[in-house]
DNA sequence: TTCTGTACGTA
DNA sequence: CGTACGTACAGAAA
């Protein structure tokens, strides 16, 4: 072979069998090779980090041998690229590589065959090549540009090394796609006899029926239970009856592994098959517990620990009729085999890391049940009062739009974000207001806007111009017109659902969502207002517990740790923070500086004027209001602008509070709490020393981003609402599995019985009659008791009941 | 029909 | 330069 240099291909005389390959050289200037200056020492890094041994080299080269205009291969007339393309391939041939290592999504289209477009999802499997292996990953100019793909870019780099050094073939699928009945009997009962963990996954059509079933029962064989065909159903009626019958006992009894946090399973086998699965284990619990700021998919997790091709475009391409329909059956079968090898090398993952990991990944399976038992049951939900106020609201928002366009001279469609922003910018030529972005990359952008900060906004400083204001309040209201509108219940019932992600967060709250058949609704951001309509039923009671301080908690006890211990004694002693900022600010700002005694001797006056200032101005306009934005705000390194936009915004544009009296209101809160300032400088200390953060819970996240301002923010909120989380989840994990909870003894029916969770809000629905005996249990269940940085604390809960969500006024405990 | 951006709801 | 989310709608792309 030839020793040659060019700008498409290096090739070194210690040549390692590897060809990395490139889109475009790195700039118009430096075209000499296929990479230079920081792209050569990001890969040669790369190399190192992952072990390579560098005594030999691998060669480099690139699809363009010349810089694209303005950067853009989408610049490249047809037939240069067709060139190019062809070239790179007569020195693949050539040089025939061992490993052909695609670096970057243009490239990844030329160096494989079948790729589906999307390099994310394909980076990290191997693939073959008439030389050896293929791999794809992320292009240095990529990783500079988004941090977090470093680490997995060193992953692929140790996966190549070990595919250029002991090569790769694809594992032998052992995968009964198309049984005959006998067979499926067979290994059924084969499964309930030997109870060992299964692998499992559903594929469901449209409607959330079942298509079929798969079932992994070790790392390389799974057997596929199809149920229907594109037309029509694969078994008779006897077989598909008989089958279900031991296929709902293996469902409920084998311990099984799925890859499901929304639990998207578990709910079509409940809610349409009435089988109760038994799902102990979770491959995308494992890998949020492990990585939890990293993507959860199982192609993801195929990439970081395991070696199969990327399987996951047959889906598609078996319903869309692109290959036969069978395949889709086949898939599945791949799913769950890929779901059980995952588990295991997930398994190895936890044990690398300290013993909390796993306890608490352990702790969110037994939550997951309570997310599960939450979903199925759903509540009731008041639609003749929906009905009703809806009819109010409808005619209200009429009335509103007639008002409007007679303000603004025509008719103002406020939906149409394009239609507002034209009538504000170019009919009216009001000055342009710019909300922040951030993009994919972590770039902050700022675009155009017209949301109801910048008509606020707007209408305050063009009192002239009515219609501003109106159009705000219409907006919002027709949002919640709509969202009313939508709650459909289960049919024949006024029973509505919910789902949740115990492992939906980066800091572990849960994501909630709308269930799959669409009869309920996202139970996170359901408007205040509208709460009451969500029922405990009759003979029932709705019980609200909220964590009080929630976050400030673990904010004092981060501070304390630090030597600042005032906001742990405020808290002590019932003082909260803002409360001590407002008292300052109303009565002097000396006091800011006062014992939590002196400031708690100002109380009866502050409330009273609390009070009066409520009656003048109205709810979530008091003095009060404004000083728990800036205390929140400032806890969390929020800037004086946005925290005074955040003021004016809650109180509808009535209350102003000026750009510089808020930045001298936080200045005092950072008077009373000296420790802020010292939270921030060791937050980037422990990034760049740790560069991750222990929960209380045994939780551990890394920080991926780069070491900067944003990453420490996200720092500083991260523990707090971590530990805000393990207090709401504790309570439920215990009243869902502590046997006090039950009826009577051996009895599955729960005295207390959680509905829903709002991050530090937990819901429950007992029965009136139990309502002194769930209170003693709620006593035995929500204790709590926390360290942080070696501070103790506990967070107490507030419990109130009464008939709905929205009308809890009774006090619980 | 599917995707993207904007706006807005929650803690 | 608060953090963490999901959903509805409009409008464009396919």
């Amino acid at each position: 072979m030839s020793n040659y240099k060019t700008s498409k291909l290096i090739m070194p005389r210690n040549w390692n069998g590897a060809l990395i390959v490139g889109d475009c050289p790195y700039s118009e200037s430096a075209i000499a090779s296929p990479f230079m200056h920081s792209h050569l020492g990001q890969l040669i890094q790369l190399q190192a980090k992952a072990g390579w041994d560098l005594a030999s080299r691998p060669a480099y080269a690139n699809i363009l041998s010349f810089f694209p205009k303005n950067a853009k291969f989408a610049s490249v007339p047809e037939p240069v690229l067709k060139n190019e393309v062809e070239e790179l391939n007569r020195i693949i041939d050539e040089v025939k590589p061992k490993l052909l290592f695609g670096l970057g999504r243009q490239t990844a289209r030329f160096i494989k065959h079948d790729f589906s477009g999307d390099l994310e999802e394909e980076r990290g499997a191997p693939f073959a090549t008439p030389y050896g292996t293929g791999l794809l990953s992320f292009h240095p100019r990529e990783i500079f540009r988004q941090f977090e793909f470093n680490i997995v870019a060193v992953n692929d780099f140790t996966k190549a090394w070990r595919y250029l050094r002991d090569g790769w073939t694809e594992q032998k699928w052992n995968i009964n796609y198309q049984p005959t009945f006998k067979q499926v009997l067979e290994a059924l009962h084969k499964f309930l006899e030997s109870r060992a963990p299964l692998g499992v996954d559903i594929e469901t059509n449209y409607h959330l029926g079942i298509t079929c079933i798969g079932i992994a029962y070790n790392h390389s064989s799974a057997i596929v239970i199809p149920f229907t065909t594109p037309t029509g159903f694969y078994w008779q009626p006897y077989e598909e009856r008989a089958i279900w019958k031991v296929l709902c006992q293996v469902l409920e009894k084998c311990p099984l592994i799925g890859q499901n946090a929304v639990h998207f399973d578990h709910y079509v086998l409940a809610r349409g098959y009435k089988i109760n699965a038994n799902f102990v284990a979770d491959t995308m619990f494992a890998q949020w517990e492990v990585y939890c700021e990293m993507q959860k998919s199982l192609a993801f997790i195929n990439s970081l620990y395991l070696d199969n091709p990327y399987w996951k475009s047959v889906l598609k391409a078996a319903r869309s009729g692109k290959v036969p329909y069978q395949q889709e059956w086949e898939y599945c079968g791949k799913d769950c085999i890929v779901t059980l090898q995952g588990a295991h090398e997930l398994r190895r993952e936890l044990n690398e890391l300290p013993s909390g990991s796993y306890q608490h990944y352990k702790f969110n399976i037994r939550v997951s049940r309570v997310c599960q038992y939450m979903a199925i049951r759903g509540v009731e939900f008041n639609f003749a009062e929906r009905d009703k106020r809806l009819k109010v609201l409808e005619e209200e928002a009429h009335a509103m739009q007639l008002d409007l366009d007679v303000k603004a001279g025509k008719h103002i469609f406020v939906t149409s974000p394009q239609k507002m922003k034209r009538w504000l910018y170019e009919d009216l030529k009001l000055p342009i207001h710019y909300n922040k972005k951030t993009n994919d990359e972590g770039d902050v952008e700022y675009r155009e806007t017209q949301d109801y900060l910048t008509l606020l906004l707007l209408a305050r400083d063009f009192p002239n111009l009515p219609a501003l204001g109106v159009a705000g309040r219409l907006r919002k209201l027709r949002k919640r017109i709509s969202s009313l509108r939508l709650i459909v219940p289960r049919p024949g019932t006024n029973t509505i659902g919910w789902l949740f992600n115990a492992v939906g967060t980066e800091t572990g709250r849960f994501a909630g969502y709308k269930p799959p058949d669409g009869w309920g609704v996202q139970p996170q951001n359901v408007y205040s207002g509208d709460k009451d309509l969500f029922l405990a039923g009759a003979g029932n009671l709705w019980c609200k517990s909220d964590l009080e301080g929630a976050d400030a908690w673990t904010m004092a006890a981060m501070l304390s740790s630090l030597g600042d211990h005032r906001m742990m004694d405020d808290l002590l002693h019932g003082v909260k923070p803002a409360q001590a900022l407002t008292v300052a600010s109303l009565y002097g700002e000396h006091l800011i500086t006062a014992d939590w005694q002196t400031i708690k001797s100002y109380f009866p006056a502050f409330k009273a004027a609390m009070k009066l200032q409520e009656k003048e101005r109205g709810k979530k306009r008091t003095d009060y209001d404004a000083y728990k934005a800036v205390s929140h705000g400032t806890n969390y390194c929020m800037g004086p602008k946005t925290t005074c936009d955040n003021i004016f915004k809650k109180s509808d544009g009535e209350l102003y509070v000026a750009l510089d009296v808020c930045r001298d209101k936080q200045f005092l809160y950072e008077k009373r709490y000296p420790g802020l300032q010292i939270l921030k400088e060791r937050m980037a200390s422990l990034l760049s020393t740790h560069g991750y953060l222990d929960a209380y819970s045994g939780n551990r996240r890394i920080f991926f981003g780069r070491r900067d301002n944003n990453t420490v923010r996200e720092m500083i909120s991260q523990l707090p609402q971590a530990h805000t989380t393990y207090a709401t989840n504790l309570l439920f994990e215990r009243l869902f599995h502590w046997r006090g909870n039950r009826i009577d003894a051996g009895s599955r029916q729960l005295v207390i019985q959680p509905v829903n969770q709002v991050h530090d809000e937990a819901c429950k629905v007992f029965a009136q009659q139990h309502l002194e005996r769930s209170r003693d249990i709620f006593r035995t269940c929500s204790t709590n008791r926390i360290t942080c940085w070696g501070v103790d604390f506990t967070i107490p809960f507030e419990s109130t009941y009464g008939e709905s969500w929205g009308n809890c006024d009774e006090v619980f405990v």
